[in-house]
RNA sequence: GGUGCGGUGGCGGAGAGGCUACGCACCGGCCUGCAAAGCCGUGUACACCGGUUCGAAUCCGGUCCGCACCUCCA
């Protein structure tokens, strides 16, 4: 079965081929980790999961590299607030947005590399940049001249001259060009720095991907992902770092084969900004929902769609989930063993519609279908879907064995669900009527069936 | 101004020349002490204007509208 996946540089959907088929190689720009993580953050990182795990059904090796960013501007300006030293800033947050992806079911990635691990590397491919006549120094700060590299604007199709138009940057003086970017720049005594041949300084922002990347994946890789909106200026700006610094004037495609971008989560139409005060944070979220929900609401629709995050959109995934879990476990499940999931036509229709460019509306809806009118089906069609069923949600990421919480006493349900049965038996309706109510209360809905009463935790 | 993406039924959301998904909501029925779920059934679509075609939501041209990027951004 072929993978289909839609190339920014191409612009078209392609064939996934891996440089190598026994090690297929990802790389992901990570968060900057100086705040909670909003759900932007969090469909970008939902969506590289989702992509590396349907990868991982066809090829044996995938390596997954997301990186860290912890240093930064904005990292910088926001421990001087806090006063606190950059370093437990970053901890802080690397280590609650991993806590609140978990919650989504992603997978932590094979390698996490931070940037301030790999400021040698850094300095070192700036060195080459220099050496390759494709950087200079000018005022402490070592620069990428854009003018140096031919490919430069291939991804986001613009000409030099066209970003420049609308460009609302004044040229600052340590620039050649207005489109050139900072590849090292110095740092104030009281601001994080390391030694470098430039003096003690920090590096700009784009070459940290490019030094990563190099070092964990090895050049070319076969995906580099991100959000839309990296796409220019940043991953512009690696393609030229990173092909530069290989040979100058070498293709995009020696840095990395496919290019993935997922879109926006935008509310009310609009893109998040803290400005207008409208983000979305994922640790808020969680208080609400539960991570499946959540994940659940990001793969409703398209990933290369815009996603508008509204309060219905979670209370529809809720309720779409609880119907499927529910459904699901009303089937009678054998031994999921007897049946080989590669010859189950309902999984296969599944993943298909996941390897043509992780379509998971079309996936979600073949679950749905498939467990639509699961009861009136024939015996083995049912063992066959609850297979299916299972093996899809596994693969989504959607499939929670946890569902009844830990934090409720089970036998008590159990004792009030007797006691309103007994009620029922003696017409006593009042009383059974009570009963639920009260374990409604509790997130406890309950539903009488042929087997007897079952009961299910909302979150 | 430049570059890109998009406008599908009440809502969400696939599809991409003829088979008109799927989910939620609505309506009618069966079932039920009542619920819920389930089952049976019904209805409402492809922004607009032209063109190509036996046939267009799907292709081509134009118009309008929305969003994003060109500045930190997932």
């Amino acid at each position: 079965m072929r993978i289909l996946i839609f190339d920014s540089l191409s612009r078209k959907k392609q064939e996934f081929i891996p440089i190598d088929a026994n090690k297929v190689r990802i790389y992901a720009c990570g968060p900057t980790v100086y705040d909670y993580a909003h759900i932007g953050n969090a469909r970008m990182a939902v969506v590289t999961d989702l992509l590396v795990r349907v990868l991982k059904k066809k090829y044996k090796k995938v390596l997954f590299v997301s990186n860290i960013t912890d240093i930064d501007d904005k990292i910088i300006n926001e421990s001087e607030k806090l006063k606190i030293p950059f370093k437990e800033l970053t901890d802080k947050f690397s280590k609650i947005y991993n806590k609140e992806m978990s919650s989504l079911n992603v997978n932590t990635p094979d390698i996490q590399p931070k940037a301030t691990e790999h400021i040698d590397e850094m300095i070192l491919m700036i060195e080459k940049l220099i050496k390759n006549k494709c950087a200079y120094v000018m005022n402490n700060h070592v620069m990428f001249n854009v003018k140096s590299y031919k490919h430069y604007g291939t991804l986001s199709r613009r000409t030099l001259e066209e970003q420049l138009e609308g460009s609302r940057i004044e040229i600052a003086d340590y620039k050649k060009n207005a489109g050139d970017f900072i590849l090292w720049k110095p740092s104030k005594d009281q601001q994080p720095g390391w030694n470098s041949p430039w003096g003690r300084g920090r590096p700009g922002w784009h070459i940290e991907c490019s030094a990563m990347s190099k070092k964990c994946l090895d050049t070319p890789f076969d995906i580099h992902c991100g959000g839309v909106d990296l796409t220019f200026p940043h991953h512009e700006n690696e393609i030229a770092q990173s092909c530069s610094a290989i040979e100058p004037n070498s293709e995009p495609e020696h840095f990395s084969k496919y290019w993935f971008h997922n879109g926006f989560v935008t509310l009310n139409g609009e893109k998040m900004s803290k400005s207008v005060g409208n983000i979305q944070l994922v640790n808020d979220l969680l208080n609400k929902y539960s991570g499946e929900t959540i994940r659940l609401s990001l793969l409703s629709a398209h990933y290369r769609q815009p996603l508008n995050w509204t309060k219905d959109i979670l209370e529809q995934s809720k309720k779409t989930l609880l119907r499927i879990h529910k459904n699901y476990e009303k089937i009678k499940v054998n031994d999921f063993e007897a049946f080989d999931i590669k010859k189950n036509e309902f999984y296969i229709e599944f993943l298909e519609s996941l390897f043509d460019d992780l379509n998971t509306p079309r996936a979600l809806s073949i679950i749905g279908k498939n467990l639509n009118h699961v009861t009136t089906k024939n015996q083995e069609d049912k063992q066959k879907i609850a297979h299916a069923t299972f093996e899809a949600l596994n693969l989504l990421g959607l499939y929670s064995n946890n569902k009844r919480n830990i934090h409720f006493d089970d036998s008590l349900i159990e004792k009030l669900i007797n006691e309103r049965n007994v009620a029922r038996k003696l017409k006593n309706f009042a009383r059974a009527d009570e009963i639920r109510q009260n374990l409604k209360k509790k997130n406890i809905e309950i539903e009488d069936t042929k087997e007897g009463t079952v009961w299910t935790k909302l979150k």
